[in-house]
DNA sequence: GCCAACGTTGGC
DNA sequence: GCCAACGTTGGC
C-alpha cells in the first residue's frame, strides 16, 4: 500500500464537493503533467491512501484523506473539446492521460496548515515542502504520513 | 496582484 | 539537442 498527496484548488474542486458527490467518490480528472500522469497510470493502487491538499488559497493545507477505489484509465475529458482539459493530442485509441477514482474516506476535523508542515524538521523531505515543487500528485512516506496524523492529536 | 520556479514548445 | 520564449502553478 503507498501513499499519495493530491492537491486541487478549492476554487476548483474542494474536499466539501467531494463529501457531496454520490458514494463521496470523483474521478480525479485533468491532471496534465507527465510525471504525474504516471504516477496515476502506473502507481496508484486499489486501496492506496492519499492527502487531499488544498492549493492556492489562504491558508493552503492538508484538509483530510482520500482513498483510491479505481485504478487509473483513460481521462475522457482530453476527448471532449467543450473541456478545458481537451487535448488534441489524446485519443481513445491512443491515450495521453489518466485518472484514478478517489473516495472521501476522513475529512480532518482542522486543516494541517502548509505553515504547520514547514514547522515540522521530520517533514522537510515532503515533496510538497521542495522548493518550486509543483506537481499535483507527490508520493508521501509512511513516516510522513504518520507524522502528519500526529499533528491531529 | 506579484513573481519565482518550473514544464513545454518550437526555431534553429 | 540546445535554449529562449512562453504559459502555468501556487505561495505570499
Amino acid at each position: 500500500m503507498n501513499y499519495w498527496l493530491i492537491k486541487s484548488e478549492p476554487t476548483a474542486f474542494s474536499i466539501e464537493q467531494l463529501a457531496k458527490e454520490k458514494n463521496q467518490t470523483t474521478c480525479w480528472d485533468g491532471v496534465r503533467n507527465y510525471q504525474a500522469r504516471n504516477f496515476l497510470r502506473d502507481d496508484m493502487k486499489r486501496g492506496d491512501l492519499a492527502f487531499f491538499y488544498h492549493s492556492n488559497c489562504s491558508p493552503p493545507g492538508i484538509v483530510g484523506i482520500v482513498e483510491v477505489v479505481r485504478e487509473g484509465y483513460p481521462d475522457d475529458t482530453a476527448f471532449d473539446k467543450a473541456s478545458d482539459h481537451y487535448d488534441p493530442r489524446s485519443s481513445k485509441e491512443n491515450p495521453q492521460w489518466y485518472m484514478v477514482d478517489v473516495r472521501l474516506k476522513e475529512t480532518f476535523p482542522r486543516m494541517v496548515t502548509l505553515e504547520e508542515l514547514k514547522s515540522i524538521p521530520s517533514l522537510n523531505t515532503m515533496k510538497i515542502l521542495q522548493r518550486g515543487n509543483r506537481l499535483s500528485v507527490t508520493p508521501v512516506t509512511p513516516s510522513e504520513w504518520k507524522e502528519v496524523l500526529k499533528q491531529l492529536g
